[in-house]
DNA sequence: ACTTATTGATTGAATAACCATTCAATAGGC
DNA sequence: GCCTATTGAATGGTTATTCAATCAATAAGT
């Protein structure tokens, strides 16, 4: 590349650069002014690209809100998972782990929560987003129930409900999130994982009192 | 009333009838389209007026959604404050009273679900529908917060810490409303209901084994 | 090294449809 | 008769999608 042209960006890129770069031109807008706010005029200003361009890339607008939740969920799906796969950590502490990928800042923003709720608002009606979402959910909450029962496991029982404890902490979760995207001042990211483990410390707790 | 008129709707009716017709068809259309997918002669047609008769009720389609909010929530306040003030009930089962008020069927209908979520889908961007829903949630808590003192108490033990079990308490109901949105044929009202109050029997149960 | 051809990327105007708001005309009720 | 309620067309603006023209990058040819 010759010196003259050293300051500018190639004004092509490949496909998946682009993409990306309206993926997050639109979370940032719909972060901004939610789904029914966000045109592609807007995600075109956005990434900086034309209007022409984003019709390229993705077949229609609602093919761009799509991919957007996908790499949403994959995002979160790839921080939770991680943990979970490692042979040298503990049942406990793999789900530790997991409530902590949870709230993690580059999942748990408000930003992110903001772009997470807005697609839960359109999912009465989009089976679409309903399916997209529930796949990792699903995934989760089977890792979570079977962590959840090897840790009673070793406390020595097997008569907790696991997938019911599971299904509670998904609830949590979700109720945690939407928690901090109304009321961001009063209630932070550690107030939110706070309160998931303290509820584990009690479905751990009062197992541990059982037996003693 | 003339007989021949007897099987007529009068054309003309009270504001407040009107107006009423024009909210109930809001949540209609938001629970079937999303708000982004609502729009005025959506509304109008479901209300079986005309689009003019829409915009003389309502100063503007912001002012109709707004006000379609605040009568969720008023009817939402209603149900689970009527029996926070009956001087018969026990704490126990004041608390009691306000969960299941939060599963009424008629709170916590497919229908309505959809549209609090849509509008907490716009929540982050819209302060207006912020105040409106933070205003009975924080009523609700602090009513929830005393009654779980006070329950404490007569266990006989003041170091709870009833605020923060009310706020978990919040971030459940907000978490299993999404779930049964979400999964409605695998999470029901009664299910939802029953994870609430195991973990209020867990939490009042770790304060009792405390005591022993 | 330079030129030409080819293919894919990019642009933004055009298009058709949609939508919220306005308003003049008409209807209804007292 | 008067005032309010109701209607639906008009208006102006917005939006998603389409598409022809242009640009950019690469390969092939000289």
């Amino acid at each position: 590349m010759s010196p003259t042209k050293s300051s500018k960006k190639p004004r092509t890129a490949p496909p998946e650069v682009r993409r990306n770069q309206l993926i997050n031109a639109t979370i940032t807008c719909i972060a901004n002014k939610g789904i029914s706010g966000t045109t592609l005029s807007a995600i075109a200003k956005e990434a900086g690209l034309s209007l022409g361009l984003a019709n390229f890339h993705f077949k229609s607008k609602d093919a761009l809100l799509s991919e957007t939740l996908k790499h949403l969920a994959a995002e979160h799906r790839d921080l939770w998972q991680r943990d979970a796969k490692r042979e040298d950590l503990s049942d406990s502490d793999k789900l530790r782990s997991i409530v902590s990928a949870q709230f993690h800042s580059r999942i748990c923003s408000r930003k992110k929560l903001a772009v997470w709720f807005a697609f839960f608002g359109e999912a009465s009606h989009r089976k679409t987003y309903r399916s997209i979402s529930s796949q990792i959910d699903l995934e989760r909450q089977e890792l979570c129930a079977e962590l959840i029962q090897g840790i009673a496991a070793e406390d020595g029982h097997d008569e907790i409900d696991a997938e019911q404890i599971a299904l509670t902490l998904e609830g949590m979760f979700d109720g945690a999130w939407l928690n901090m995207l109304m009321y961001p001042a009063k209630f932070t990211r550690n107030q939110a994982e706070r309160q998931v483990l303290d509820y584990l410390d009690l479905v751990f707790a009062k197992n541990v009192s059982r037996r003693t």
